[in-house]
DNA sequence: CCATTAATTCATCACGTGTTGAAAAGTTTG
DNA sequence: CAAACTTTTCAACACGTGATGAATTAATGG
């Protein structure tokens, strides 16, 4: 008890049982990264906070950028389920139910997974095209062209941005009160805007310097 | 071609004339930034840019954080002005204005001031927290308190929210056709939505777990 | 119960980082 | 023109990074 080192959680070799290391390494990196971004997250810090050795990053994972990709890319969700979905229900409260199923997906992680996807966006031009085809052609443009609307793209586009935006808000700066606020207060102030992107008038879009 | 040591380029001490080494280093400051965040931008890298000596980042800002402040965390806009700008016109249409006057500034960079400001929260609690005061206390805040409806801070989230997306859309990830669709006819599609959010009808935040 | 295999730790490597101090060359001042 | 000052380059440092390989210990199988 003096110096410590009769501690037993620091011998050498094999551990006695169990002991997930790789799963305990995924979680430990997912928080990290959230919270470091990529660059700023160190492979030691990881393990540490793992309770594990740094080697093990690369026993297991192939090395740092290995853990990232098996962490932070892998996303709560799967994007085929989500839309038909989405789509089954009446298309005039389609608004609502965006809303409904984009807060609820993501918070049901905390919004770890969204934060460290935009956090991971700062230095990874992997991730920036992860969330472009993640959310313009896998979901919201499935959407739009089921839908069947005119300027289907900008639509999508629209929705996008009001969604992102959310989510920055709620998940990565953390403003307040809408870091807290009950999901269906959201979806009653946010779910018009949606549903008018979607079904209501919108202009066609024109290239810049035309006004 | 041999040995490039002929090169008159790389001559000691004080340059011949003018060579603004202070802006040139802001410049490729903000461009890298940009590009890789704060871990991922490296002095070494900005000076190459800026066609000097690494030392010179020490010299005239006195370290890495230094150049950051004085690149990225410098805004292209003051708050006062654009506030009371804003509120001088008619309350039915302020959902326009603030839309307009939000793409005019930050178009007015190129979006490098947004894009910058966005890369750098990922490592940077520093730019979540100036994020945060600039959009939120600074700008909406003073907005919805003179306008003078219920929930202001509820309301100035959505607003934010909405706007953070935006510029995450036209700036960051750049989706198509956002980025390059004329100011006027974002204004036209995104305007209602802020009106409502200032103007319309919201309905009180709820804690979380209340539904 | 011994040989083999898998899991973990440790010491160390090569490298890139931000920063520093001294030397060199231009500019300004008397 | 010479002294003082400012700007710039260069070489180097101390440090932290991701990664590697050998040593060590537990589990497994015949």
């Amino acid at each position: 008890m003096t110096t410590g080192a009769e501690q037993e959680g620091k011998r050498r070799g094999r551990r006695p049982a169990g002991a997930d290391t790789k799963t305990a390494l995924i979680e430990a990196a997912r928080a990290v990264f959230t919270e470091q971004g990529y660059e700023g997250a160190t492979v030691r810090t990881i393990a540490r906070r793992a309770g594990v050795d740094p080697a093990m990053v690369n026993h297991w994972f192939g090395g740092k950028e290995g853990l990232f990709a098996k962490s932070v890319l892998q996303l709560p969700i799967d994007p085929s389920t989500i839309v038909s979905q989405l789509l089954e229900g009446d298309l005039d409260t389609i608004g609502e139910r965006v809303v409904r199923t984009f807060l609820t997906v993501w918070d049901s992680t905390g919004g770890g997974h969204f934060a460290a996807l935009v956090r991971s966006v700062a230095s990874h031009q992997l991730a920036v095209e992860g969330l472009r085809d993640l959310f313009l052609k896998q979901i919201f443009g499935r959407i739009v062209a089921k839908v069947g609307v005119d300027n289907g793209l900008f639509r999508a586009n629209l929705v996008a941005s009001q969604l992102i935006g959310m989510g920055m808000v709620r998940y990565v700066t953390q403003f307040e009160p809408l870091k807290n606020t009950d999901i269906e207060t959201v979806v009653a102030a946010v779910g018009p805007t949606i549903q008018r992107y979607f079904t209501g008038e919108i202009t066609a879009p024109q290239p810049h310097g035309s006004a």
